[in-house]
DNA sequence: TTGTAAGCGTTATCAT
DNA sequence: ATGATAACGCTTACAA
């Protein structure tokens, strides 16, 4: 099963390589009759270009690195697919990383990546922001990276980003109209950028609607559902429970969910809820889960077509985009028709 | 920022590139000091070495392909991640591609990963069995490629499978020790081999415990909770409602348990409920729903490790290995203690 | 339009 | 232990 090569086929054609190079390559340095000869033979043999050989003379992988904090709560994974379309799509192969919500993880996930020579990485940053300096720095020297969500709107680079901070209000302001006296707002990491623009857009909520402290609490959770059932349980334990809560995210909005109910408390009646990000099983639970949804796929084809841009015009400028979303009202935070 | 090489380094300390390789990867034929030196020197100048290079001498591409049906749903997500974690702690990178439940997707993506040169598949056939002669052919070949479930136990190939019959027997015989009188199976796809052997366990409890045909119903579903709602429907419009479910995936079981709670049905009281290939979000609906769980993260390891003996020992033998899993009962399918 | 030959950055085979 | 050199498969000046 020995590979085909260009060889083989100039050989047996009594042609140079050259030619046979051009023959794959060249619109127009062939002639036709020779040209069509070469491919036919080529495709009779069974050739296939070596990849490998292509990419050491060109200098490029044709390879993108794609890091992402996880793949598993579908907000990723939807990401991972969109970009994995418009990438293939235009010849490049896409290698995802996870770093787990570590920042080491990421760190070295990148590290790996460039050591790969991929042409260019995307980058969803997960907690914290000890890395991004170091980014940064590789940014400034001309190695093309995009920053995907969770990154700050002032950071000096390119990046695609939602504009967490109106449609967290929107959701909180959701809340309010419900006629929601006491609202909590479970809000992820309060070392990560989503989870501060969101805290963001709630306050300013309260604000306009001059909630005063007594009637809101923001309280740090983490992501994972598992996390917004710790939290609540200690609330209840507490006998500190709102008539709202707007979560960070689905994952943790449904966590929060489910200790409430088995505790007895009654969806959306006793407590409303509202999550963020939404997320397919939104709509499998009862009720099923009110959200802000993102325009995920838009998002991501974005930042792969920004990232190309960059890396075929290495001085195409840094540019920013913010992307808006939808509030979908479900029931877990319909109040009103109560009243 | 051109990309330092050893030519810079041999350069620079005025030895031969190939005493620089030689530091990089021999373990012996060179002196210690002059191999310090060169590594350290190397480091200093920020020497990365060139993976285009040394895959295109090496005749090797070390990247793995990774062709699954979806990724959003979970387990295949969780399928992902294992072998990432596996294969890159090893040297190699994961190409993913999706088939999207497409049969001709599932071939382009072999052939694209194929031509890539990857250095070998593991492969999750989506459903109908149309390219499966074309993987037997590369495999025949030589061409390292492990299937991963949804195989026929009888394939003759290296496989990693679970044991859908035993499984699936185990889950329905729990629904019938639960005294539930006519359970339908909302089956997947007909032409999935998974469907088919979770159909073939069905029957085996069915027939042990002598129901008989007016007690039983398989239907054809698909394997999203949206297909498992339509069903649901369905049923519910013909007024068709078994006192038990036994779903081939929890996705289709969390549709169709939506479809009948929002028509007021009480689960489990009336009617019980079963899942299959345990998803996280089990555990967040109410009732939490009661699955078969597969040892996903082993299964992949197994398929990964299966696959880097051949890579690595063409004459390896085929293997097969068979997995078990885990019936985790939750209030779902509990009925017992109402009666 | 075609061929020759150098070069991409490594590794591997010989000598020395 | 080290160096010279060919080779991996392809692209690309440059020459013809």
């Amino acid at each position: 099963m020995k590979h085909i090569t260009i060889k083989d086929i100039a050989k047996k054609l009594n042609v140079s390589t050259s030619s046979v190079s051009r023959a794959f390559n060249n619109k127009y340095d062939i002639k036709k009759e020779t040209r069509d000869l070469i491919l036919s033979t080529a495709k009779e043999m069974g050739y296939i270009p070596n990849p490998m050989a292509k990419k050491l003379t060109q200098n490029c992988s044709l390879n993108i690195g794609l890091v992402v904090p996880e793949i598993i709560n579908g907000y990723y994974s939807e990401v991972v697919i969109a970009l994995q379309k418009y990438l293939t799509k235009r010849g490049y192969q896409v290698l995802v990383m996870q770093s787990d919500e570590n920042e080491d993880q990421e760190l070295k996930n990148v590290k790996t990546l460039i050591n790969n020579m991929v042409d260019g990485l995307i980058i969803a940053p997960t907690v914290g922001n000890k890395n991004i300096s170091y980014y940064l720095e590789k940014y400034n020297n001309g190695y093309p990276i995009v920053f995907l969500n969770r990154i700050n709107d002032n950071l000096p680079a390119s990046k695609v980003i939602f504009n967490n901070i109106n449609w967290s209000f929107f959701a909180t302001e959701h809340l309010i109209l419900q006629k929601c006296k006491k609202i909590y707002h479970l809000a992820g990491y309060k070392d990560l950028s989503v989870s501060k623009e969101r805290i963001q857009g709630f306050k300013k909520a309260l604000k306009k609607y001059k909630f005063s402290s007594k009637y809101y609490k923001i309280i740090e959770t983490g992501l994972l559902a598992k996390e917004g059932m710790q939290v609540m349980e200690d609330l209840i334990l507490k006998n500190d429970i709102p008539d709202a809560f707007f979560c960070v995210n689905d994952m943790v909005a449904l966590g929060a969910m489910k200790k409430l109910k088995d505790n007895g408390y009654k969806i959306p009646e006793d407590v409303a809820f509202i999550g963020f990000t939404e997320t397919r099983i939104a709509k499998l639970v009862t009720p099923q889960l009110s959200s802000v949804k993102q325009p995920t796929f838009k998002m991501a084809k974005k930042a792969g077509e920004i990232l190309l841009n960059k890396i075929n015009n290495s001085n195409s400028k840094p540019e920013t985009a913010i992307f808006n979303g939808e509030l979908n009202i479900r029931k877990s935070s319909v109040k009103e028709f109560l009243n």
